[in-house]
RNA sequence: GGGGGCGUAGCUCAAUUGGUUAGAGUACUGGACUGUCGAUCCAGUGGUUGCGGGUUCGAGUCCCGUCGCCCUCGCCA
């Protein structure tokens, strides 16, 4: 060890004693006689004070120190003296008297310091990433998630569960995301594939009797980055046999409910909340919802058949709906400019013909530039409908149904952010259930899986799966924190005829669901018990219990918008022998 | 693939309606200074205004194209 203590550790009760302590140079005060070195390491800052009695090489050495050089200092602990205390520093009450300084290694002028107060652009941290990693609120998130981790290994630890790898290279499975594809050098022209998850091997483990499974599994998908979204990312996965949805939503509760005490401090009331997927729907427009705080949208369309203003009645004759937020109070917070914007939002992003707003004014009476369009009366129910008060603004959509529940969905969660609705560092988790089974695509004018085709149906629903697939629900529950999707799974089919039927339903025959998948029909019929789980995105985990706005201040080295690494600069080219072992050529 | 935002000194930013030699803070270099801690003081270096084209007497500013980063729609079972 070439130091005795760290720059954090240092205190009153040091003083007198010689130690070693090494790090980077934070800062470097010349005072001429004598100058400062803060020295910082990733516990702390300690100050050095190099005096005239270290000798003249020392001072002049210490005086040509840099930001970012690497230095070993030995000295004695001291008192500072009195007055000169530094309150900010948790080593504060005390400097390091320099004996013997050691330059370790200089450091080039560095693009930007770790200590600087205006962040540099995003780009220019990922380039450097070594030195973003230096920052303190990098230090802290890395630690949150290393904490958290170890937090979630052991509380499935003292559960039972078993901590089993899964491949890396697979096969590709065509349904869901698009698949980062490995070519084989052996196998010419095939190709693995990077998982998107380990499902089906975790199924496999149930089959085998691996009762309890858990992983913090790395996952792939090749699709558009987010704010909340890698291309590569971290799940921790677990499934468990001879259980039903509420075990598995329990095993996450107690989890939850751990993680919130260690790390937020919160006591979660559990069972945590749930509603179900056409709940969510109805009252927030989102399978997601950001339960911080009300806003709740109300359906006002059985009100469009009874007036004459033709962009309601139309829309909702035509199997569409009316529906509308109250953004309480919000009325003279919202310029017609403003709505404008929020109306070329909806327009733009969701597809929406329009946005049709009412303001309370004093005397209770709905003012908007289309207000001539209804009797006074109507205008009164729909007041009532929407617990209308002076001072509030009413946003509308009446279009179909998925569109007014993006578009309030939407302008809902830009209000609440806006109309400070909720307490940020305020935490709401939830579990929403009973998704649908299947989503009917209007262009293929086939179902697809909402989940995956593993999917079971509730037990009532079985029956209908071929009668009425639109209406069946799936054992399937996602958790929600603060508007984030933050884990989803579902109970799986775990005998080979139900799961044949909704392959039936999907449109994949007998001879398709072999190849894609035959090593699960296969152990299916081998004894498969009762199975399902869960798998939880740790990266937003980490990003919601840090207070982060976005994924990639949770990753050691994340990937850019178009999920390049600016550091690295990955992908690159490759050789053309590289290619040719792989007999793989480029396309014009 | 679509929409939007940003891009000026190493870094963070400014630059009036298109108008002089593109500025400030910080960093960096040199000097001064006995207790600082965002040290201070003095002096100095530092610019392909992302890149390419165009309009104009004149472009950081306007137009077209392009590259990069961010947000977002589509996409993400």
């Amino acid at each position: 060890m070439l130091r005795t203590h760290t720059c954090g550790e240092l205190r009153t009760e040091h003083i007198g004693q010689e130690v070693t302590l090494c790090g980077w140079v934070d800062s470097n005060r010349d005072h001429g006689r004598g100058l400062f070195i803060d020295l910082r390491d990733r516990y702390g800052i300690t100050q050095v004070m190099v005096a005239p009695a270290a000798g003249d090489e020392q001072l002049d050495l210490a005086r040509r120190l840099r930001s970012e050089d690497v230095v070993k200092v030995t000295g004695h602990v001291a008192a500072r003296p009195e007055g000169t205390a530094n309150p900010k520093l948790a080593t504060g009450a005390i400097e390091l008297r320099c004996t013997q300084l050691q330059l370790l290694n200089r450091s080039k002028t560095p693009p930007f310091t770790p200590g600087q107060q205006d962040l540099p652009a995003e780009d220019l941290r990922l380039k450097h990433r070594y030195l973003d990693l230096r920052r303190e609120p990098m230090q802290r998130t890395l630690v949150l998630r290393s904490r958290i981790i170890k937090a979630m290994r052991d509380y499935f630890e003292e559960h039972n569960f078993i901590d089993v790898e899964t491949p890396i290279l697979g096969r590709s499975t065509p349904e869901g995301a698009r698949d980062y594809l490995v070519p084989s050098r052996v196998h010419r022209g095939s190709f693995y594939a990077l998982p998107q998850s380990p499902q089906l091997y975790k199924q496999i483990m149930m089959v085998a009797g691996y009762d309890r499974y858990v992983q913090v599994a790395r996952c792939f998908r090749d699709e558009d980055l987010r704010a909340d979204r890698q291309p590569e990312f971290t799940q921790l996965d677990l499934e468990m046999s001879f259980i039903d949805a509420d075990d598995i939503m329990g095993m996450i509760d107690g989890l939850m409910a751990r993680l919130a005490k260690q790390f937020l401090d919160i006591e979660l009331k559990l069972p945590l909340p749930r509603i179900s997927y056409d709940e969510a729907m109805t009252r927030f427009g989102h399978d997601a919802p950001d339960l911080r705080f009300g806003m709740e949208i109300v359906d006002c369309s059985d009100l469009a058949t009874q007036c004459d203003f033709r962009a309601f009645r139309e829309s909702v004759e035509a199997g569409g709906k009316l529906r509308g937020i109250n953004a309480k109070g919000a009325a003279d917070k919202y310029s017609r400019r403003v709505i404008d914007e929020l109306t070329e939002y909806v327009k733009h992003d969701f597809g929406a013909k329009g946005l049709a707003w009412f303001r309370v004014e004093a005397d209770g009476k709905l003012w908007s530039p289309i207000a001539k369009n209804f009797s006074e009366s109507w205008l009164e129910t729909l007041g009532r409908r929407m617990s209308a008060e002076p001072g509030d603004l009413m946003l509308f959509v009446s279009d179909r149904w998925e569109i007014t529940c993006k578009s309030l969905h939407g302008l809902r969660k830009r209000l609440g952010a806006e109309l400070r609705l909720y307490d940020p560092k305020q935490m709401h988790f939830s579990w929403v259930v009973e998704f649908p089974m299947f989503e009917f695509d209007q262009e293929e004018n086939r179902w697809n899986a909402m989940h995956h085709p593993f999917t079971s149906p509730r037990d009532a629903d079985f029956p209908k799966l071929e009668t009425e697939p639109g209406s069946c629900r799936a054992k399937a529950y996602d958790l929600v924190i603060n508007g984030y999707e933050a884990g989803g799974g579902t109970i799986r089919i775990h005998d080979s005829v139900n799961q044949q039927r909704v392959f039936n339903l999907l449109g994949i025959d007998e001879v398709q669901a072999k190849e894609r998948f035959g090593f699960l029909l296969d152990a299916l019929q081998y004894g498969a018990p009762p199975h399902g789980g869960i798998a939880l995105g740790i990266d937003r985990v980490v990003m919601l219990f840090g207070g982060l706005d976005n994924i990639r201040d949770c990753i050691a080295f994340p990937k850019t918008q178009k999920a390049a690494d600016m550091m690295t600069e990955a992908p690159g080219p490759v050789d053309a022998k590289q290619l040719r072992e792989l007999s793989l050529r480029i396309s014009q």
